[in-house]
DNA sequence: GCTTGACAACCAAGCGCTTGCTTGTTTTTA
DNA sequence: TAAAAACAAGCAAGCGCTTGGTTGTCAAGC
């Protein structure tokens, strides 16, 4: 991480309560329309204020989803490491992690959409490496150690790092389809990923 | 399919030569940018005419978008059909269907980017049914096939259409990791994806 | 064979509106 | 009473789109 980006961190690491409470507002219109579509108006007004005061708690709407997508990313990766915790078998720590994504993509956590990955195009260039750097060191962290185990135990049948974008690409595409009110539940679709890319 | 749809679909059968001309510029940045981020001033300087004079072709921008979605998805079904054609084991359908949909999303094929689907939410909700309505009577039954044939023969885990939606996700997710210049190939990435979901 | 008219394609200019953001001031909070 | 938060007003730029007029093309009519 380069000295520029290290001085932006710990902009994501101290946020005001205020500053919270519109990221989750901000985040909230992000998932219904998307980045682009969604106006500063439109956040300053579900907010309960004027589009002006938003630029008093950041410098442009670039940082609103820099800072949404940063502390998106670290709550992902805290909800990892917790899922994970005390889990010693790789299998169940992969199960773990699948529902946990799942649970992100869908909302049903109290943290927020995973799928502000959608937005990664969105966010510009000299903020991408930052939040990189975030779920690298913790989110991706805990599946590459659940991935490897699984590998070393014969019980994946491709590369680790292959099998992690292909169920990546399966758990976020299932926003797009899947029915939270529907008879599969979220459980159930963690384990059609998992039985689909385990060798059980 | 509603009547209304029914009359906008013939502009979409008869395309002149000029409109797909500027239907693929228009695809091409709606690939790099976004629906949402590129301009019709930038569709049009590409294009090499002014602005303005696209409304001459397209009555919105709205409509430009439609139009490269159904012929993009019109496309992909012309192309799923050549790939199955002559094709008896659903295993081999499946396996031309997984390598032609990702060649889809990589652009490699001549046809334009499967990732227009990615631009869903972009489109106004009355275009939506109509592109649909294209996609099912022949990509998706393409996929249907090959996927009930798999399951009849007892080669996939899931439910047919489960199994369809988690290597939909898998594919598209490609455009975002996959590096076509790698040692990996397409070819080979279309063998991962069926080695995880066929049981050989 | 030349004119004529119809047509599609495009240009030139700009309208009305929305966008992200700024400024100076007032209210609220601690 | 000083800092933080929000308001009121609006600017400059960019957006999708419209309008009226100018080209080039080509078949029909005398």
């Amino acid at each position: 991480m380069t000295e520029a980006l290290k001085q932006l961190l710990p902009d994501v690491e101290n946020i005001s309560p205020a500053k919270e409470r519109l990221l989750r507002v901000a985040i909230d219109l992000f998932y219904e329309k998307g980045f682009e579509r969604t106006t500063v108006r439109d956040i300053a007004a579900r907010a309960g204020i004027l589009s002006g005061s938003l630029f008093h708690h950041f410098k442009s709407k670039q940082e609103i989803l820099f800072t949404a997508m940063a502390l998106t990313t670290r709550g992902m990766g805290e909800a990892a490491e917790k899922a994970v915790d005390g889990l010693d078998d790789p299998v169940d720590q992969l199960r773990a992690l699948v529902l946990c994504e799942l649970s992100h993509v869908h909302r049903d956590g109290e943290h927020a959409a995973y799928v502000l990955v959608d937005e990664w195009r969105s966010l510009d260039e000299e903020y991408r490496e930052a939040v990189l750097a975030i779920r690298d060191t913790s989110y991706e962290r805990c599946w590459a150690e659940a991935l490897d185990g699984c590998a070393a135990a014969g019980l994946i049948k491709s590369d680790p790092r292959i099998a992690r974008q292909l169920i990546r690409g399966a758990n976020a595409w299932s926003k797009n389809w899947f029915q939270t009110d529907g008879k599969l539940t979220l459980t159930d679709l963690a384990d059609e990923v998992l039985a689909n890319f385990l060798t059980l």
